[in-house]
This record gives structure tokens, C-alpha cells and sequence, in this order.
DNA sequence: GCGACAG
DNA sequence: ATCTTGTCGC
């Protein structure tokens, strides 16, 4: 069975206000030091939408690593809950998320979603709020940028430059493929910066987002019967 | 005050 | 994020 605790949801935030100080307070509980065990399975989280947002649908998606076959997924399907609002997207998605991970039979060693992790106005997004409340390694793998700033970036497959906010090192924006745009990666939880591109690196094969993310956004898409 | 702004 | 088929380019 699965053994990570998934937390209840008793008491999630109903406004930004109530949101931040939640934030404030468990940014404090990342850490950015490797605390990996051995990496056989990596999962890709993802969340999608139906009938004009009112539905969400997550899903997750495990991988054996570094093989990166499928051995385990999850769909799951709930009313949704929080608006969207920038630098706020966890309190929307994690809800789902986290009802996804109960289904799961093979317990991941590592979560790469989709969304920021430390690059964020608060450093807390997705990745680190999926990570600090389960306790999981995790890595956020973003499609555009949220904060910071970076210079050029060469469009080699491979080439990375760090990406910067405040005058520190918030990420990296990492080049998954040639001539396409870059994918902005930042730690969630128990990991370096340095691993953590390593493993989206891994994660890759002939397209621009991780196998992991690509499989969780298939099934976030998915049409579902639900019972 | 104005503009930016993960999904 | 979502509504949507074929099509142009590396």
C-alpha cells in the first residue's frame, strides 16, 4: 500500500489573506538539502479543468525511473475550489492532487509537478506546498516564468543558465530540446537545486516536458466516469 | 500608480 | 487552464 500521509483538508484557506499567512508560515518547512532515498519511482502530478472550471480533474502519473515506464496512475474528479490567482495556484490544485495520491498503490519516491516550487513572490508555490504536506521529495517544472529574471539562454538541447530573483538563485531555466522554449525548474522539497535538474533532465525523452508531466497532463485531460 | 502575473 | 483540425516548419 501507499505509505505517505496524506493530510486532511479541513480547514483550507477560503481567501488570499487566510492563503499567505499559510504560506508565510509553512515556507519555513522547505528544506533544499538532498533527502532522496533510492529513486525507483518518480511521479508527474498535473491538473486539468472541465464545464467552464467549475470541475477539476488531477491526476498522477508514476513512472519507474530510469526506465520511465507507467506502472501506476490515479484520476480523480471534485468540484473546484479556489479561484485561480496568480502566486496562489496550490490552494486551487493541491486539493485534487492529494485526493489523486490516495489512490495510488506504488508509493513515488519523487514528484515533479507542474508549476513553480521555490520560484515563486514567496518562494512557496506548487511543488513546495505539495512537498511540505506530504512529505515527499518534489520538483517544480513550470511552462513560463512566475518571478526572477535569467540571461539568454543558448537553444541547444542541454544548456541551462540560473534563474534569479532578489539577487539569488531562485531556479533553473533548462533548455529540454532544441529551438523550443525552456522549461523553468525549481526545488518543492528535500531536494538541491542541482539534483533537481538533474532528475527533470533524466526525466526527458523526445519532447519539451518531462515524461512524467506529459503523462499526468494526458490523464488531467482524460474523459472519466465517476461513480 | 502601473504593469506583470505558474495553471 | 479551456474551446479545437489541419497545417507549416525544423
Amino acid at each position: 500500500m501507499l505509505n505517505i500521509n496524506i493530510p486532511s483538508l479541513s480547514s483550507w484557506p477560503t481567501d488570499i489573506e487566510e492563503a499567505t499567512l499559510i504560506q508565510q508560515q509553512l515556507r519555513h518547512q522547505v528544506s533544499d538539502e538532498d533527502q532522496l532515498g533510492d529513486i525507483r519511482y518518480v511521479a508527474g502530478v498535473d491538473v486539468g479543468f472541465k464545464d467552464n472550471y467549475t470541475i477539476t480533474q488531477a491526476a498522477v502519473a508514476v513512472l519507474t525511473f530510469p526506465e520511465l515506464e507507467l506502472v501506476d496512475k490515479a484520476i480523480v474528479t471534485l468540484p473546484t475550489c479556489f479561484p485561480y490567482i496568480p502566486g496562489f495556484l496550490s490552494f486551487r490544485e493541491v486539493p485534487g492532487i492529494l485526493k489523486a495520491l490516495e489512490k495510488l498503490t506504488i508509493t513515488p519516491n519523487l514528484m515533479i509537478c507542474d508549476g513553480q516550487g521555490i520560484a515563486h513572490p514567496r518562494r512557496f508555490g506548487i511543488a513546495c506546498h505539495l512537498g511540505v504536506l506530504i512529505d515527499v521529495p518534489t520538483i517544480g517544472v513550470a511552462k513560463s516564468i512566475l518571478v526572477g529574471k535569467h540571461s539568454d539562454l543558448p537553444p541547444e538541447k542541454g544548456s541551462r543558465v540560473d534563474l534569479i530573483y532578489k539577487g539569488k538563485t531562485i531556479g533553473v531555466v533548462l533548455r529540454s530540446r532544441t529551438n523550443v522554449k525552456p522549461l523553468y525548474v525549481s526545488i518543492g522539497h528535500k531536494i538541491s537545486l542541482t539534483t533537481a535538474v538533474d532528475y527533470v533532465f533524466n526525466c526527458l525523452t523526445k519532447y519539451r516536458l518531462p515524461e512524467t508531466t506529459r503523462l499526468a497532463d494526458k490523464l488531467s485531460r482524460e474523459k472519466v466516469d465517476n461513480l
